[in-house]
DNA sequence: GTCTATAAGAGGATAGAC
DNA sequence: GTCTATCCTCTTATAGAC
C-alpha cells in the first residue's frame, strides 16, 4: 500500500467521523450530504472531492465502524480469563441500549440492504463475531455445532435487546435479556 | 363506536394494505405516497382524502400490523398445551427470517422513532408480548422477575435472529439462535 | 483542495374539476 | 369520493472560480 502524498487529509477524516455519528443516529439512507457538511464543518466541494458520491462516503464510514466494533469485541472475547468469564464479560459489557447497535440497525437501512458491497460489510461483521464467540464456547469443550448455536443465540440476545430497548426507549429490556441469558448459560446442567 | 356511513370504503382498505406491505419491504420513512398509489391502484386524490398526511396513513398501517402480529403470537402462546410446549412452539414458529420482523425493524426507522405516537405503538407491542410470554413462564412456577428476564431473553433471541439473518441474507442464523435458545431452556437443571 | 452557485429530480402536499 | 395537474422543498450532484 502506497502512502498518501498529502499531509493526512484532515477533511477526509472529519467527513468519515461525521458520517459515522450520523449513521448511528439516523441511519445511512437518512443521512444527507448537508448534514455531514454541517457536522464536519467541511465545505461542499471538499466532500465531493474526497467522495464523488454519497455511496463512497457511506462505504468508508461503515467500513470504519465495522472495524471499530470488531476490535472492541475482540478485546473482550480474546482476553486471558476463562471462557465462561469472557462470555459473561461480553454479554454484560456496557451498551447504550436505547441508541441501538451501530451495525445491527443497518439491517433495516434501505441504503445498505440495496447495495451488495455495503451489505457484505455487515454480513462479514456478524460472520466474524459468530466465529469468535463460537471459538470461546468450543474452547470450553463443547462440540462445534452446539457451540455455534449457543454463540448465535448469545449474539442474538444482544441484538434483540437493542431492538426491544429502542422500542421502549428504556435500557431495562436489554438488561433483562442479558440477565435471562446469563442465568440460562450459568445454570448447573445435569445433561 | 359509530358505524361508518359508507359502504366499507374499499380504497381505504387497499391503501392500508399496500402501506403495510411497503413498510415491511422498505420501512415507513422510505415508503413514498407514490409507491402506495401504484401498489394499491388508487388515485392521488383518494389517498389524501382518506389520509390527509403521510403520517396518518403510516399510523393506520402500523396499528393494523401490530394488531395482526399480537393476534398471531396469542394464538400460539395461549394455546391449550403445556407452558414448555407453548414456548417451544412460539420459538420454532416458521418465520421469514431474511425479510425481518414487521415490528422490530421499525425501531431503526426514522419516521417511527421521531414520532411519539408511532413509537408508542411499537413500544406497546413489545410490552404486551413480554407480558404474555412472562405469564407462560410464571405459569410453570417460576418467580416473576426470573420469568420476565427469561421471556425478554426469548423474544430478544427471535429479534436478534432476524437481525443476523437479514445481515447475512440467510435464514440459518435465525435457526441456530432458536435452537441454541431451546437447548438452553430445555436442559435439565440441578439448581 | 476548497469554495459558492446552481441544476435535475424525487418527495410531500394542495387545487380544483368531475 | 375520485381524478389530473401543479407547487414547493429537499436531496444529490455538477460547474467552474479561487
Amino acid at each position: 500500500m502506497t502512502t498518501k502524498h498529502t499531509t493526512g487529509t484532515l477533511s477526509r477524516e472529519r467527513l468519515v467521523k461525521a458520517a459515522q455519528d450520523l449513521h448511528w443516529k439516523h441511519g445511512v439512507a437518512a443521512t444527507t450530504p448537508r448534514q455531514v457538511l454541517e457536522r464536519s464543518g467541511v465545505g461542499q466541494g471538499s466532500l465531493y472531492h474526497h467522495f464523488p458520491t454519497k455511496r463512497d462516503l457511506s462505504l468508508a464510514a461503515v467500513t470504519r465502524t465495522v472495524e471499530e466494533m470488531l476490535e472492541s469485541a475482540r478485546s473482550t472475547l480474546l482476553a486471558s480469563s476463562t471462557p465462561p468469564q469472557r462470555i459473561r464479560e461480553y454479554l454484560s459489557h456496557p451498551r447504550d441500549a436505547v441508541a441501538g447497535c451501530r451495525v445491527g440497525r443497518l439491517t433495516a437501512d434501505a441504503a445498505v440492504m440495496s447495495d451488495s458491497e455495503l451489505q457484505n460489510l455487515i454480513a462479514d461483521y456478524f460472520v466474524e463475531l459468530i466465529a469468535i464467540v463460537t471459538d470461546v464456547f468450543a474452547e470450553d469443550g463443547m462440540d462445534r455445532t452446539k457451540a455455534q448455536q449457543r454463540a448465535t443465540a448469545a449474539i442474538a440476545t444482544v441484538q434483540g435487546g437493542y431492538v426491544i430497548s429502542r422500542a421502549l426507549g428504556d435500557p431495562q429490556p436489554m438488561a433483562d435479556a442479558i440477565n435471562g441469558m446469563l442465568e440460562l448459560l450459568e445454570q448447573k446442567s445435569s445433561t
